[in-house]
DNA sequence: TGACAATATGCCATATCTGACATAATTATT
DNA sequence: AATAATTATGTCAGATATGGCATATTGTCA
């Protein structure tokens, strides 16, 4: 994994140290974390085609503007769960879910 | 949804109630339950393909076989973090992690 | 530019999930 | 059937995620 891809995880708020820790990474955690913001991305990108802004999906999910903001910048207090009931929530089919997933 | 349905997913640990709140299970609950329930099956099955018992999965997961256990049935106290991470972790492949989403 | 709407970040109390252990139930194997 | 191996269930203390609030940052439009 490249530096750019190391910034842009640790702008999210993980914490991942120095490059050696970083590349120590198991498989497992990073693909896990790719995974959820590619999930992240397509609860935003459901979000825009609806026309909501956060607030108004935030009320549809009984959840606030804030955690909304952090589903869709795969915030690592942020669950799969919680993501995929969204998607679910917002009307996302589970073809478009599984998407995420290749 | 039939009444087996239910008893299935009672018999797992949901509290349920009676059968207007079943149906009144919203969509979103229902659709996710059923994720879950494909997500464990398909970590069964992955581990039986490696001739693997439940506690050798559990020490490559560093968790413990009652909670493979659990994983494996659905309980409700698993989440999907821990559910994708094991599929990672036992080498399955996203393509076989996608399908239970469809 | 200023004002307003939208999104992002930090924090916290509560809720939910976690691994672990004990033990029960089930399923081989002899 | 008896024993051993495997899987299932209940419980709990500690860990992690949750919604909500306050506030900061960014974007938009007059």
């Amino acid at each position: 994994m490249e530096d750019n891809k190391k910034k842009r995880l640790e702008a999210k708020g993980y914490t991942i140290g120095s490059a050696e820790d970083f590349l120590g990474l198991s498989g497992v955690e990073s693909e896990y974390i790719e995974l959820k913001l590619a999930l992240s991305q397509t609860l935003a990108q459901h979000r825009k085609q609806k026309n909501l802004t956060q607030i108004q999906l935030a009320k549809l999910l009984k959840s606030s503007q804030s955690r909304v903001a952090k589903m869709e910048n795969g915030n690592p207090t942020v669950s799969l769960d919680i993501l995929v009931k969204s998607l679910i929530a917002i009307g996302a089919t589970k073809e478009s879910i599984a998407k995420a997933f290749h």
